[in-house]
DNA sequence: CCGTATCCTGGTGGATACTG
DNA sequence: CAGTATCCACCAGGATACGG
């Protein structure tokens, strides 16, 4: 049927959020909703990295700015550890932690749904795109 | 030991994320990492929803504009089906689709997540923060 | 190499007013 | 009630320059 209409599946009961609110999600979404706290940690989950290395791999370019933040932030949060070595020039190496790897792996789970759902949820923006070509301008 | 010192654990072989890169993670959080996306799913993870039902209950107070806005998206990509009845006035209902519950069981995973951890990474903070006091004026 | 300090722009989202 | 249309503020994030 793919997808064919809109269905509605009967809500799983278990599945609820608990009402009294505050459920967690902001806080989750407040550290890996911005641009670039994840692609770090998908680049970290391939191994340690250095600074410039972090930034050569991600894919669009971020701005020495941003990564510091990001990684700092990161950091702080007790998602990525930081090691100094104190040579000249400098060097210092990230990696993720017990507690970063444990969020990678939603992260991943994420990732799966994107790409085992893409080709459905493009369907659907066409058919919705195409029921409402005309209504604009 | 709790957040002793930041430990890291060996990574996980079978993890990592495929270097073939975009790996469908930026297209989950286009979706998901916006300010209400996610919120307006999880009320609507509790039931069917009218339109101002979904207003009022939404923590923070969402605006007319950015409510449409969010759910006309949701919409789009097929996670929430919108039906109008024809009254007068009218009433309009929304509610999950099939592949809104399933990306909702996986925001739920993140939830779960922020609560299992939100003590050690509170902890971590803290201790971050006690760290570098003193080194920015 | 690894940052920090400034400056500046674009887009997200709020406030408000108006329609069917 | 359920939107649409405008206008506007704020800040995440880019560009650039400088420092340890």
């Amino acid at each position: 049927m793919s997808a064919g209409h809109t269905e509605v599946t009967t809500p799983d009961p278990e599945l609820f959020f608990d009402p009294s609110e505050e459920c967690g999600i902001r806080e989750v979404l407040d550290r890996i909703g911005d641009k670039w706290s994840v692609q770090v940690m998908v680049e970290l989950s391939r191994g340690v990295r250095r600074f410039r290395e972090l930034q050569r791999a991600l894919p669009g370019g971020i701005s020495q700015r941003m990564l510091t933040l990001t990684v700092r932030r990161l950091e702080r949060d007790g998602l990525v550890a930081r090691t100094v070595y104190p040579t000249v020039p400098p060097q210092v190496e990230y990696e993720l932690t017990g507690l970063g790897w444990s969020l990678a792996r939603l992260v991943r789970s994420l990732a799966d749904w994107s790409r085992e759902h893409r080709a459905e949820m493009a369907d659907f923006r066409h058919q919705w795109d195409e029921a409402h070509r005309g209504a604009a301008e």
